[in-house]
DNA sequence: CAGTTGACGGCCC
DNA sequence: GGGGCCGCCAACT
């Protein structure tokens, strides 16, 4: 019950992320457990499976940029479902100073 | 079982 | 400051 997989506690740290804010992979892997699955995290993402459940449009990489190959509806359509949750965009970049999830349970 | 891939991150030039 | 390369870990073929 508690020997999660990496995937599921990937999907559990990006299903916390509040609304109106966003984490970067990297930011996910930490919570995850290790920064250094960044990649995973990419891979975990890339199977999603509950689109609707795991908001995965709230991540974006440490540029505050989403993903080019964002195959759930187009890299635009994250961009404005980020916008949707009250989150505002620099030149087609997150601006994480201000909207980068400030986690309580930073390791 | 081994090799390659992959929605990234960080360092180097 | 911008662009490119290598490195890390787990999953997929």
């Amino acid at each position: 019950m508690q020997e999660k997989n990496t995937f599921e506690k990937i999907y559990e740290v990006v299903k916390q992320i509040p609304r109106g804010k966003v984490a970067s992979y990297g930011q996910v892997a930490s919570l995850a457990g290790n920064k250094r699955w960044a990649r995973v995290v990419g891979y975990a993402l890339h199977v999603n499976p509950d689109s609707e459940g795991i908001p995965c449009y709230r991540v974006v990489t440490k540029d505050g940029r989403v993903s080019s190959a964002f195959a759930f509806g187009g890299a635009n359509r994250q961009v404005e479902l980020l916008m949707a949750d009250g989150v505002e965009f620099e030149d087609g970049h997150v601006k994480m100073e201000e909207y980068q999830w400030e986690t309580p349970w930073i390791y």
